[in-house]
DNA sequence: CGTGTGACACGTA
DNA sequence: TTACGTGCCACAC
């Protein structure tokens, strides 16, 4: 592990940790994980801020399972996210560019 | 201490 | 369906 994949600060943990219990197949969006950590864990932050905790220790998780609201996973990781995805079976609404799984059927609620 | 930026979300056109 | 504006909040300058 890197120094760049040890978050020091508790938001980041939790974040990570959420990550760390999706199942492969299911996807959670940065709003759901928010949610997820306000509701049961009483801890506050955005969306974005998720979204920043995995733009910078995301290389330590399944990144690929946690993707927009919309379905679409993060700009220039596409390709690899596909990948994971035929891999593990996620749900697609498209398969090709641009890509999207299936919110309604891969999301998981936590 | 104001301004810009971002791996976001949502309503509206 | 895509495109744009607005709200959001932490962080870098």
């Amino acid at each position: 592990m890197s120094a760049a994949e040890r978050p020091v600060d508790e938001y980041s943990s939790r974040v990570l940790d959420v990550v760390d219990e999706i199942p492969a197949g299911r996807v959670m969006s940065y709003g759901d994980i928010a949610e997820y950590l306000s509701a049961e864990y009483h801890v506050t932050g955005g969306p974005r801020q998720v979204g920043r905790v995995m733009a910078t220790f995301g290389g330590g998780v399944a990144w690929w399972r946690v993707i927009r609201a919309d379905g679409t996973p993060p700009p220039g990781h596409e390709s690899a996210a596909l990948a994971h995805y035929l891999a593990e079976g996620t749900p697609l609404r498209s398969a090709r560019p641009p890509v999207r799984v299936d919110m309604r059927r891969a999301r998981w609620p936590g």
